[in-house]
DNA sequence: TAAAAATACTCCATAGGTATTTTAT
DNA sequence: ATAAAATACCTATGGAGTATTTTTA
C-alpha cells in the first residue's frame, strides 16, 4: 500500500469516476485503473463496484477512505509542524554536550 | 513520502542504529541511508543528528515518530477490518437494485 | 454508437544492491 | 584498526504512458 494509491483512491471517491479523477490527478485513466487495482488486489477485496458506467464505494472502501481521512490529516499536521519548527530554528543556535564526548572549540573567522 | 520510508525511519529509530535497522528490515544499510535522507530531504529537516558513530532523533525526527505511530494504526485498522468483512461476506450473497435498473433475472443451472 | 473502464505493451525513473570512501573511536 | 554511515555506481522492478479492447447505456 503506497500513499499515491490512496490519494488515487480518495480522488475517484470524490469523483466518482476513474476518467475525470485521473484529470485531476495529472495522469491516465489507465494508470488510475491499475492502481485502484493493485490496492484492491492487495487488499483482497474490490473497493468499487462497477455497475455498468456508474461506480459506488463498496463497504470495504468506505472503511478505507474513513481511515485514509485521518492518515492525511497526519502528513499534513508533520508537515505543518516541521515548517514550523524550519521557522523558530531558522535564527536559533542550539548547543548541546553529551556527556561522553570532549568539550572542543573550533573557531572559524 | 512513502509508507516504506516511515517504516524505515521507524525502524531506525527503534534501534538507534543504521546498519542494524537495516537487517531488522532485511534490506541493506546502504538503501536505509539513502531513504532516510531522501525523507530528510522532502521534509527539509534532518530526523537524526549524527553525532560520531552515535545518532539522536532531532525535533523534527520526534514529531514524525509519533504522527508515525498513528498512521500505523490506520493501517493495521484497515487491514483488520477488511479482513472482518471477507470473514462476514465470505457465506453471504448481498443483492442489490439501483433506481434505474431493470429488473432482469438470469437463472443458471 | 458513444462513454467509460480494463487490458496489453512499452519505457524509464528509482528503489535497492555491491563496492568503496569517509569519519570518528 | 574498527565500526558505522555516506557516497558512487549499477541493475531490475514497477509506475506511468499509448494504443486497443471490452462493456453497457
Amino acid at each position: 500500500m503506497e500513499f499515491r494509491q490512496l490519494e488515487y483512491f480518495a480522488a475517484v471517491c470524490k469523483e466518482m469516476h476513474f476518467s475525470r479523477a485521473s484529470e485531476n490527478l495529472c495522469t491516465t485513466q489507465s494508470n488510475l485503473s491499475q492502481q485502484i487495482k493493485f490496492l484492491e488486489n492487495e487488499l483482497g477485496m474490490p473497493l468499487f463496484d462497477r455497475i455498468g458506467r456508474r461506480i459506488a464505494l463498496t463497504e470495504a472502501g468506505k472503511i478505507l477512505l474513513d481511515q485514509c481521512q485521518i492518515i492525511f490529516e497526519r502528513i499534513d499536521y508533520i508537515k505543518g509542524a516541521i515548517t514550523d519548527l524550519k521557522r523558530m530554528e531558522g535564527g536559533r543556535l542550539d548547543i548541546g554536550i553529551l556527556p561522553e564526548m570532549e568539550i572542543c572549540c573550533s573557531i572559524h573567522c
